[in-house]
DNA sequence: ACCTGAACACCGTTCAAGT
DNA sequence: ACCTGAACACCGTTCAAGT
C-alpha cells in the first residue's frame, strides 16, 4: 500500500489521522511510523522532535476555526471568534489538550490569541490583550474538561451526563465581555 | 540513610520533593523509587498507579492555598481566593500543569472550585458555578503559561522578560467580577 | 532527499515470592 | 504490612550507513 517516500505534509496528515483514532496518549512516534510503513528514525528527518510535530498539529487544529465575518457590535464578533475556536478544538480528539500543551511551551497557537485580540475593538490594547488571553484560557480549559468527560463517558466510567460544558463557556465569555463593556464606558 | 520501610505519606512527600527538584516531566515512578531506596514496584503497594499519586500531589498543591478571611464585599473575597490559589500553584514547580492535568481527568482539585464558588455570594448558583469555573480556568491557564516562561527563561531560551502574567490575571478576574456585578444588579 | 538498522537510555506496570 | 526480582511491553532520540 505504501511503497513511496513521504513529505513533511504526509507525516503531519498521518499524525492528525492517528490522533483522531487513538488519542493523544497513544500518539507516539513509533505508532506514527508504523502507519507510514517506515522506521521511527525516519520521522526525524522531517521533524526535529515530537514537540515540533505536535506544534504543527496544534496550529492545524487552531487553523481549522472557521472565519468570522465582522459582526455588528464587536462584542458579538469576539464571542463568535471564541465559539469558532471552541468548535475547532472539538473537531479533533484531545484537541484542547494538544493546543494547551503546545501553547504552554510557547510553540504555537498564537493565531488563536491574535484573532481574539483583533476582534476586541477598544482603544486600550493592553486591556484588549488581557481580555483575549482570559477568553483563550477559558475556552481551552472548558473544552479540555469537556473532551475528557466525553472520553470518560465512552469508557462508561461516568454515568451522569451533564451538559453544562457549553452553557458555562458562553456564560464565562459573556461575563468577560460585559466587564469589558462596563470598563470602556466608565 | 534509608533502611526503614515507608508509608503512603512518605511516598507523597518524596514525590513533592522530587517534583520541586526535577519538574513534572522527570517525575517518574522509577526516579521516585530511587529517592526512597526502593524498587519501582514497591510504589504500587501504596498507589494503584501514577495517576492516583499525581492526584494526591495535586490536592496537596491546591490545599496549600492559604485561607481567606471573609472580606468586605464578596467580590473582594473571590479575588483573594483566586490570588491565594495562584500563590499555591506558584509555590510548586509545574504546579499549574499538575493541577490542570488531574483536574482534566476529574480526579482532584475540586476544593479549589468549591472555595471559589462558595465565595461568590449571589442567589443564582448556576451563574456562580459558571463564574467559578471561569476563574479557575483563568488562573490555571495563566500560571501554567507563567511557569513555562520561568523554565524557558532559566534555560536561556527566551531573552525578553515580560512580567505581564500577574497583571493580566488580575485584570481577567476583575472583568469577570465586574460582569457578574452588572448581571446581578440588572 | 529520504530511509534503514541498530543501538542508547529510558518508561509504567504486573506479579509471584520473600520478610 | 511492605518490599524484591524479574519480566513485559513499550517509549523518544541519535547516528552511521544506505539509495
Amino acid at each position: 500500500m505504501n511503497a513511496s517516500r513521504h513529505s513533511k505534509a504526509d507525516v503531519l496528515a498521518a499524525a492528525m489521522r492517528l490522533l483522531d483514532e487513538v488519542g493523544l496518549p497513544d500518539l507516539t512516534m513509533r505508532r506514527l511510523a508504523t502507519t507510514l510503513d517506515v522506521q521511527p528514525s525516519a520521522l526525524y528527518w522531517h521533524y526535529a522532535n515530537k514537540q515540533s510535530l505536535l506544534a504543527e498539529v496544534s496550529n492545524a487544529i487552531v487553523g481549522f476555526a472557521k472565519p468570522v465575518a465582522g459582526a455588528s457590535p464587536w462584542q458579538e464578533a469576539t464571542k463568535l471568534e471564541a465559539l469558532a475556536l471552541r468548535d475547532a478544538l472539538l473537531a479533533f480528539r484531545d484537541g484542547a489538550e494538544v493546543v494547551s500543551s503546545t501553547l504552554a511551551l510557547g510553540l504555537g497557537a498564537d493565531s488563536a490569541l491574535e484573532r481574539l485580540e483583533a476582534s476586541i475593538a477598544i482603544d486600550d490594547r493592553l486591556l484588549a490583550h488581557a481580555a483575549a488571553e482570559s477568553i483563550l484560557f477559558l475556552v481551552l480549559g472548558q473544552v479540555w474538561h469537556e473532551q475528557q468527560r466525553m472520553q470518560a463517558n465512552s469508557l462508561g466510567v461516568v454515568d451522569n451526563l451533564d451538559l453544562s460544558g457549553t452553557p458555562n463557556l458562553e456564560i464565562g465569555i459573556q461575563l468577560i465581555l460585559n466587564g469589558l463593556s462596563a470598563k470602556v464606558k466608565a
